[in-house]
DNA sequence: GAAATAGTGTCTTTGAGACAATATATG
DNA sequence: CATATATTGTCTCAAAGACACTATTTC
């Protein structure tokens, strides 16, 4: 390592977000329009430069909370992945670390001061061009990690509220997934997952058909064994 | 997003690496003892500035190539996740781009110009406690990405050479994992695995036992279903 | 009652693991 | 031949999926 970090500067650095919400029938990431230049009126995820005293995570949190209105502590934020071509912004040398947020029920978004507007965008109906920045391949890599996740973790339980039904929990995988599971062996599966889901007690009544009784999300954040997608 | 990211900085990027190797019976990854301030003569993870112009695979491929001396196409190389705590290093803001390697039978490192030596160790052996900045949480990082990825990836043919034999390839997994497999059942489960392996049509002799049918990679890159770790 | 969704029972198939048996080398 | 490792065979057990069936609601 050299002595003088600062010959090989300088460097600025964003966290940007891929921030997900499941509105079966459709699987929603949000997205805003930039209201400055570069690519003023164009969409991009939604992000901002950290400040040199603000840790990464941080300044993902921030965001989230700022264009979501959503209790940060409920929704999931990881790390999702880093994006650092020398030419991605056209202004200077950028390196965009990205996160992936899994949200339940959110309200409207809020625009805030960097952007035109915000909204929540269906991912199947992006047709892979949109976005600006390397910001489609940002994306891109989000929604591959958010489908891989759900076989293997708990995270499903991210985009239900703080109870819900088996239906709803099955309705999360099935958007995601783009698949139809058995209900049958979808409720035995998840019940023999140790921590996954505890039993409020609580039944609740459906629009149609029999209630349902209600669950919170379990102490498990691993799924062993997996629940795979067919 | 601001119109004038300068404001933020400045920043430092650099990449590090994890680099690993499995010897059984052990998994060893390379460290450096560096040769300049802060830390001289402290051990630390392989790794180097980022320069303004330079795509960061591109450095860390030219770290992991002149650390390790191999062939970088035929070495494992992903990234690992980013670290950026504001205090993580003393001298300014530097945000690390952690990469994971993985390489076959390496041979002696090379210590460089910024290291007084470099050299392999076994991870059982680190206290968890030995190396500077954040190294040590980088290197657990590493660990256990590594540990899963070879359950549901074909991973573990990246440590062995081009052609290797089941038991080398078994007892990749008996390292890393620290496990025993019975090798009937991986026998049986690799081949059963679509591109996980080749037959190579050559049988090679041991220093003990039956002559093993040796096989090279395979175009697969994901294992479904996985190789469970017990 | 018809329709819809929740939840249970049960059978079949598949795959993982235990372990016996066979194959082929070295010393 | 004794021993070690490779490879194949076979059995058992458990989980996954198909699907029939029951339960309880709304219209």
């Amino acid at each position: 390592m050299d002595d003088s970090p600062r010959e090989f500067g300088p460097f600025a650095v964003t966290a940007d977000l891929v921030i997900f919400t499941v509105r079966p029938p459709m699987t929603e990431v949000l997205l805003i329009q930039r209201a400055e230049e570069p690519f003023r009126g164009e969409w991009a995820l939604p992000g901002g430069f950290v400040a040199v005293d603000q840790s990464l995570i941080d300044a993902a949190r921030f965001k989230l909370s700022d264009k979501t209105g959503i209790d940060v502590e409920a929704a999931h934020l990881e790390q999702l992945a880093s994006f650092g071509e020398p030419e991605r912004d056209p202004r200077m040398r950028v390196v965009s670390v990205a996160y992936l947020a899994m949200v339940a029920h959110p309200p409207e978004p809020r625009a805030g001061s960097d952007a035109m507007r915000a909204a929540w965008r269906s991912i199947d109906q992006l047709g892979g061009t949109d976005l600006v920045f390397d910001h489609n391949t940002i994306l891109r890599a989000g929604v591959e990690r958010a489908k891989a996740k759900l076989e293997y973790t708990t995270l499903a339980t991210s985009f239900c509220g703080s109870e819900f039904t088996m239906g709803e929990l099955r309705s999360v995988y099935e958007t995601a997934w783009d698949t139809q599971l058995d209900p049958a062996n979808f409720h035995r599966k998840v019940l023999a997952s140790p921590g996954f889901v505890e039993p409020t007690g609580i039944t609740i009544s459906q629009p149609k058909g029999r209630p349902a009784k209600t669950y919170r999300r379990g102490r498990a954040t691993d799924l062993r064994p997996p629940i795979q997608r067919s």
